[in-house]
DNA sequence: TGAAAGTACTTTAAGCCTAAACTACTTTTC
DNA sequence: GAAAAGTAGTTTAGGCTTAAAGTACTTTCA
């Protein structure tokens, strides 16, 4: 029942919500959206100081570096959540920098099969390594039980989201 | 106290982990992109879809209707975490579909302060709502306890992200 | 007061990303 | 076994985004 503040979070604004109003909701996704983007921002700054090298390529990299037996450009395209199209312009970049291979799918000729070369795994293992490191840098405030719980909280809120999506 | 499950997490894993390992810190970093990308996915649809609207618009006109008399296209920059460059080309097309205005500012002549329109604040109310309304829809199963320590998380990692970018 | 430094914004070149249409191949169905 | 339906990947057109360089103006300071 208390009133909300410029910048202050109010667990109890639910109580007094009118009904249709959902701005503790939308005051979460904004908190969401903004500390991705702090971070997402800063990732991408450093990568591309430090190796210059751009986030999708690390990410489509990182995926690559799973799978030794490398995947096709669908399977990339799901796991990386973004089109076709997408990963077809990403996959002939790193293929021109040679630290990925492309080859034609044994029994499926629509089908390719894309994976890390020599060269890629080495170049990921340098950038890999200080990734980690800058993420837990940027985490450190957070003590290992409030870690848990948001990671926990944060896997509740995707199946969550998940849902209501496949829902309508 | 919970053993992990194929997907689920592993609140004790610091204790195992090797010096200089952060695992648990990337996997959170990952569960936090995956479930802001799906999210945005999802919103860049549904704008698209009902109100043929850009996210990056949206976005632009949100941050506007906060301020009834508008703001200068830095302060917009800085708000959406964009560069100039990239609020000076938004603020062209929306111009041009005249849900905004820019003038002069008045003591500052190389400034600019840009508002909604009339037509531009009636836009907006109708998307916000049915924004606000996706939403919640796709935080539905959480508690109202679990949703206000998430909120206070999020508040929490975000100042760490901050300051741990601040240090270097 | 006038040169130097700083700020607000724009432009440019290049990469990322999407939806939609397309090509080539595979699977299903009758 | 051939037409229809489906799938893997590519292309295209257009918008988003950035870093870096540029323009025009304002502030600082000697």
């Amino acid at each position: 029942m208390e009133l909300e503040q410029a910048t202050a979070l109010d667990a109890e604004t639910k109580i007094a919500e009118a009904p249709g109003d959902h701005k503790a909701e939308l005051r979460l996704w904004l908190r969401l959206l903004a500390t991705n983007t702090l971070i997402e921002n800063e990732i991408r700054r450093r990568l591309r100081e430090r190796f210059d090298v751009t986030l999708p390529r690390f990410d489509l990299m990182a995926q690559l570096e799973r799978k030794p037996h490398g995947m096709t450009l669908g399977e990339l395209s799901q796991r990386m959540m973004v089109t076709n199209g997408n990963v077809t312009g990403l996959v002939d970049r790193l293929l021109a920098e040679e630290v990925i291979s492309r080859k034609q799918h044994k029994s499926d000729r629509r089908s390719h099969i894309v994976s890390l070369t020599e060269k890629g795994r080495r170049q990921f293992a340098k950038m890999a390594k200080e990734h980690e490191n800058w993420i837990a840098g940027m985490f450190g405030e957070l003590s290992q039980s409030e870690f848990a719980t948001l990671t926990k909280l944060l896997g509740k809120l995707k199946t969550s989201v998940r849902n209501g999506i496949a829902q309508n």
